[in-house]
DNA sequence: ATGTCAGCGTTTCGCTGA
């Protein structure tokens, strides 16, 4: 069966309800996992949501800041969230799939790791620091709880662009956070550590520019295209065979009042 | 590398976070 994931981080589910439903109607993903829901629970869109197709709905999410959200053609079960540095922040909820063939069993990830601030130093930003520490705690689950001994999947809104190619230029980026050695060696190690594969690298290698958010500060964001790959899809290693495309929806970035980041699907064959 | 956004509070703009 091929299975289609796809990650956005939406910038306020509300008022990008539109855009969410079109992406839906149009792509057909299996899965949609969101980021910076933006939305308490009480007011996440689940109806609308489900009408486009998605029975399946879990979503942990906060007034303001933060939040995630699974939506699936299939069911799930084990629902849970895990509050990285001793924060109810809604930076992370995860879902196994229960009844959908091939994919039964199947774990699925949704990450939204700290941006980090403007200075990427953690002695002088606390947010920063809180970056930082966010990443070594998802390295030290990966050799705890070993989440790629079985089929898993790993998505989300890394807030790194990890390799030189992830950037529109490496050299002028070693300073921005997203791109300092230190944050891309931190995600790289815990990768690689982890057991996790990363599915677009893994079949549209570098050096091939590959970006999946844009700042809003540029005026015109597709012609200058100095964009950053912070949007990640990881399959754990036994998965990593099954990848048949892996792709950006880059034409979203241009839809009217848009999110700054674009959704990124894997589809895979299992 | 800052030219833009979104949400919140109490507002019709300043602040925060990205």
């Amino acid at each position: 069966m091929k299975l289609s994931v796809s990650t956005w981080n939406i910038n306020s589910v509300r008022l990008r309800i539109d855009q969410v439903r079109r992406f839906l109607q149009e792509q057909r993903p299996d899965i949609l996992c969101l980021q910076e829901t933006k939305c308490p629970d009480d007011k996440f869109p689940l109806k609308e949501l489900q009408a486009c197709g998605y029975p399946f709905v879990v979503h942990m999410g906060q007034k303001g800041y933060n939040g995630v959200a699974i939506l699936s053609r299939y069911p799930f079960s084990q629902t849970s969230i895990m509050e990285m540095c001793g924060r109810a922040d809604a930076r992370h909820i995860t879902v196994t799939l229960t009844q959908a063939k091939a994919a039964s069993g199947l774990v699925i990830h949704n990450f939204y790791v700290p941006a980090g601030g403007d200075i990427p130093d953690p002695e002088l930003n606390e947010k920063f620091r809180h970056k930082l520490q966010f990443m070594e705690e998802l390295r030290g689950w990966g050799g705890r709880a070993k989440p790629t001994a079985t089929p898993a999947i790993l998505v989300g809104d890394l807030n790194v662009a990890p390799l030189e190619h992830d950037v529109w230029s490496h050299k002028q980026l070693l300073d921005v956070v997203s791109h300092t050695p230190i944050e891309t060696a931190a995600l790289e190690e815990l990768r690689q550590e982890g057991g996790w594969a990363d599915a677009m690298r893994h079949i549209r290698p570098e050096p091939e520019k590959i970006y999946s958010w844009w700042s809003y500060r540029s005026p015109d964001w597709a012609a200058a295209n100095k964009g950053r790959r912070l949007d990640h899809i990881w399959l754990s290693q036994n998965l990593a065979g099954t990848i048949r495309s892996v792709e950006v929806t880059r034409e979203t970035r241009g839809w009217e009042r848009p999110s700054d980041h674009a959704p990124v699907t894997a589809v895979l064959e299992l």
